[in-house]
DNA sequence: TATTGTTATACTCTATAACTATA
DNA sequence: TATAGTTATAGAGTATAACAATA
C-alpha cells in the first residue's frame, strides 16, 4: 500500500468518500450488484488465459456434472436464453472443449459432452476458481460466508 | 396454486430438478448472479409505472442525497461509465425529474438537482422499494438479512 | 496538459420472433 | 401441434476513443 497518493488521486478519493448513499445503504439489491461486479471481474481475469469467462465455465461445469444434457435443459438451469446458448456452445465447440451429439432417443435434441481438452480445461478452471473463492471467504469472513450462500440460495427458484 | 400441472410442465420440472449443479453449489458468484437477477426483476416491475428502473432510481436517490453532485462523481459512485451516464441523465431530464445546472465554480461540470416532479417520483419509488425490500427480508430471513448486507458491503471498495 | 461532458463505435447480453427438422 | 436447435433482429449495457469547452 502506497504511503503517499498523487494529488489528483487523493482529491478523487476524498470526494468519493464524501458521497452520501442515502437509502441505497439499506437496499440489498445495491450491495448484490456491487458484489457481482467485483466477483465477476476477479473470476474472469483468472479464467482469461483459458479463453473462457464465468458463464462459459458454468456451462462446462454443468455438462461435466450432467453428461448428455440437452441445450434447453442447460439453458433453463443457468437462466440463459436458448438462442444465446447456441452461440456460447459454438464458442466452446470452436475451442474443442465440447461436442454436440445427436440424441438417439430424440433426434431434435443434442446430447452435450466434454472432450478430453474440455475436461482438462475444466480441471484447471476449477483450481483457479477455488483460489478465487478463497479470496472471497477471506474478504467477507469465514463465519459470514456460509450464511450468505444459504441466504442467497433462497433465490434459486421463482 | 394449481393442484395439477399439465403433463408437459410436470416433465420439464422433473427434469429441472434432476440437474446436478456440481461445483456451482459452492460458488458465491453463482448465487449472487441468481439473486441479482431475481431482485432486479422484482424491483424493476414495481418501478415500471414511474417509467424508471433500479439504475435510474439509484441515480435519483444519489442526487437527492447529494444535491449539486457532478456527473463524474455520480458515475464513480455508482460504477457506471460517464459516457453511459450522459444518456441515463438524458432520460431523467426528458421525464423532467432532474435539471443540469452549469457549476458556478467550474464551468466544465454540471450541478445536478431534482425537480419537484423528481422529488415526488423518488418519494413514491422509495415506498415501492421499501415494500420490495420487505419481500427480500421475508425470503432470506430477518436474522440472515443484516449479515448478508454487512458481508456484501466488503465489496464496496477495490 | 488534464478534466467534464459529449458523441460515436464496437462488442456483449437480453428478449423476441420466425424458420427447420423432428416429435 | 408442439419442441429443439438455429438464425436474425432490436434494445440495453459495457468499454473505448476522440472531441469541444474549460481548468
Amino acid at each position: 500500500m502506497p504511503s503517499k497518493l498523487s494529488a489528483t488521486t487523493a482529491v478523487v478519493e476524498a470526494e468519493a468518500e464524501s458521497i452520501k448513499y442515502g437509502e441505497l445503504n439499506t437496499h440489498l439489491g445495491y450491495f448484490v450488484r456491487r458484489a457481482q461486479h467485483w466477483i465477476f471481474r476477479d473470476a474472469n481475469a483468472r479464467l482469461a488465459h483459458l479463453q473462457i469467462d464465468v458463464i462459459r465455465y458454468s456451462i462446462l461445469e454443468l455438462i461435466s456434472a450432467n453428461p448428455g444434457i440437452s441445450q434447453v435443459m442447460l439453458s433453463g438451469a443457468l437462466g440463459i436464453e436458448r438462442a444465446r446458448m447456441v452461440l456460447l456452445l459454438d464458442d466452446l465447440q470452436d475451442l474443442q472443449f465440447i461436442v454436440r451429439q445427436r440424441s438417439k432417443t430424440d433426434r431434435r435434441s443434442h446430447a452435450l459432452h466434454l472432450t478430453p481438452a474440455g475436461r482438462s480445461a475444466l480441471k484447471e478452471a476449477n483450481q483457479l476458481i477455488a483460489a478465487h473463492e478463497q479470496r472471497l471467504v477471506d474478504r467477507i469472513g469465514s463465519d459470514a460466508y456460509p450464511i450468505v450462500i444459504a441466504a442467497l440460495a433462497a433465490f434459486q427458484s421463482g
